[in-house]
DNA sequence: CTCATTATTAACTGATTGGTTAAATAAAGC
DNA sequence: GCTTTATTTAACCAATCAGTTAATAATGAG
């Protein structure tokens, strides 16, 4: 029943799950630019464009000046801050289950090794990839 | 026209723009769980929570097995890895913002004890920290 | 003042989302 | 085989989204 307001984390990740409004940060990353060289790249008309830049700016990831008729946009990193602050807490997991995988391919790596003092023949074990 | 599959980062990002189910992460970054005991703390249907997984199910950020009627969840960190490598490049941005702020308050501090040193009295400056 | 340029707003559309309730499926217990 | 428990699927709905084209606003140039 109530407008429901979203937190700004909520704001700032729907900004970014889209390859077009990310696609703009990056470049904004190289500096400030102008809405109309912004859409430059995109097969899509001004409009949407225009409404992506207002997404991006309603999570605060973009600032917007004035100089003459142009709106050049910049980017704000800060929310991104948070989005790697909440992530902080999961890092750990990644960086655990590689731990694992490590301590794992250790030990097979014993294991070989210890195969191989019988019948000593060329080592396969050389990288650690899943995919 | 076509039906257009979204990118792996989008499907992630897309997930997490949610705080039910960043909740239901955060409930499983403690341990695997069923998935009524997921919906416990959330004031909505049974329905509405399977489908919340089912959206983190497709972004690959859980994974589930069974065991007897049970379907117990479990968290997966690989995609928030990527979110993460894909943060990396713009970490830099606010770090160097607040070189910048830090270099500000340093120019601040050697203003202020100039003046000080006319009428010397307590230091004020003491933390960088913004908000 | 008029025109060209830059960008936004309005009005519309079809697709997706996030929720609902009711029905269906799956497995185990008796 | 029926019942209970756990979970998903189906059908529906209102709201939001991502795009379109056409109209509007703001500014500077001539």
């Amino acid at each position: 029943m109530s407008p429901e307001v979203p937190d700004r984390l909520s704001l700032t990740l729907n900004a970014l799950a889209d390859p077009t409004r990310r696609a703009i940060l990056a470049r904004l990353s190289l500096g400030e630019t102008s809405v109309n060289e912004l859409a430059e790249p995109f097969e899509m008309s001004l409009p949407a464009v225009s409404k992506h830049l207002k997404v991006l700016e309603r999570a605060g990831l973009i600032s917007r000046s004035r100089t003459a008729q142009w709106r050049p946009c910049k980017l704000e990193p800060e929310p991104l801050k948070e989005v790697d602050m909440w992530l902080r807490d999961y890092r750990k997991m990644w960086e655990q289950r590689l731990d694992r995988l490590e301590a794992y391919l250790k030990e097979l790596q014993a294991k070989e090794t210890q195969a191989q003092s019988a019948k000593p023949k060329d080592d396969n074990t050389k990288d650690g990839e899943i995919k």
